[in-house]
DNA sequence: CAGATTTCTTAATCTAGTTCATCGTCCGGG
DNA sequence: CCCGGACGATGAACTAGATTAAGAAATCTG
């Protein structure tokens, strides 16, 4: 059974471990590797919208790299999340759990993906979603604090936001449709079709989780198709 | 059966009728009308967001009102939705039709509210969603167009979109969650909560639909309580 | 007001998906 | 290298909710 065991509310807040500092070769690996978060992460930006170089490194200044082990938590449900995830290596996923302490997926983060609890972050309320590392990943963190000063720095940053959001919302909405009008059997080849990437890539419990059925019946679907 | 009758493809636009051009005293009640169907939109945005009266006044310029009978459509799916409706009077619905010609309902929009198909809008791509009224309405129309325009001459104006869209990303979510993880009295039970007014404003069947289940079961639901 | 149409209720039957239990397999850590 | 714990497959019993059908209320229309 994947019932999960309980006692959730966990008192100390982010389980972020901050960058390692330290010296001579290493340093400079992590130097490079920083270089190269925010290669990804400029890069994801200028897709949407053109800053100046001061702008750019006003917004970067906000940045803070963090690492995660895999099953490491980003957010527990109960704490107010205050951090918005850009995750630059690895996957991460968002998820609720129900009365019965029974998990579902809302999203998965791969590389190049924000991934956060919009809802906790925007209203300062108790989060109901958790949020891990389904494998070892490396993100960049941006405070909610931080996202608002910068609107009023740099006003054209709200626009990527309000864009992210907007995509944010119609993947949410059509998630919704395809939850109810779908069957389990169309709702998994929908998955397939979408994120044939993460397929092979994580467990098949998560994406039973993801698409609303137990890991039983998924199984159960799968081993028709190959007949 | 609630089954709709299909032929959905509708090749003409929008459906708002222009606001009526009268004279006399049936002028002069279209806008008094007008002007407080602008106040009840002024009174949401300030809410959220300070303009100067200069600026309020290219955003009420932006603009157009519009009077929708019942089960009148607003947006046909097929149609690449152009414009936001703020709901000044009455009630619209947002709603996708599945393979098998079965509504679901995924908004309700009574006075005060937003409604759209934001990812048609988002994208300019053909609506999934069907958005009509569920009793005589009176709306606000802005074209994304025009949206992008007041982005530009209005900056602040950005941020309020932004919040609606955010809340509409949270309680999205929210919903999602709730199909999740709820059954179906639950689900009821929680729509009575969240929308205490609808439930003697509108059809015993819509509700279903919104919920997720099929008219005869939300009644054997009801039928239950009462016991 | 009568007739037509849509909406709501009730009840019998059916099914997609769950629950529970068992077993083989695959790893990762000592 | 082995061992313990997660992971996936399979099957039998079970249930929430769908489907179908038919009648009763309510609502629209002239």
């Amino acid at each position: 059974s994947w019932r999960v065991t309980h006692s959730w509310r966990v008192p100390n807040a982010w389980s972020v471990t901050d960058a390692p500092s330290v010296v001579g070769k290493l340093r400079y690996f992590a130097t490079q590797s920083k270089d190269m978060d925010t290669a990804l992460f400029l890069e994801n930006m200028r897709r949407h919208i053109k800053l100046t170089e001061e702008e750019e490194a006003v917004v970067l200044s906000k940045l803070r790299p963090g690492n995660l082990k895999r099953k490491e938590f980003l957010l527990k449900q109960g704490q107010v999340a205050r951090d918005l995830a850009f995750v630059v290596d690895g996957c991460l996923r968002a998820f609720a759990l129900d009365d019965n302490g029974f998990e579902h997926i809302l999203q998965f983060a791969p590389t190049g993906w924000w991934i956060s609890d919009m809802s906790s972050v925007i209203s300062r309320r108790e989060s109901l979603l958790n949020v891990d590392a389904i494998k070892p990943s490396q993100v960049l963190l941006l405070s909610r604090e931080d996202q608002l000063t910068l609107f009023d720095e740099v006003p054209r940053l709200e626009r990527y936001f309000r864009v992210l959001t907007e995509n944010g919302l119609v993947s949410s909405r059509m998630r919704l449709i395809e939850n109810l009008s779908l069957t389990a059997r169309q709702r998994y080849q929908r998955f397939c079709q979408t994120y044939p990437n993460l397929i092979n890539e994580i467990p098949q419990k998560y994406i039973a989780s993801f698409i609303g059925v137990t890991p039983e019946f998924l199984s159960k679907i799968r081993g028709e198709k190959l007949s």
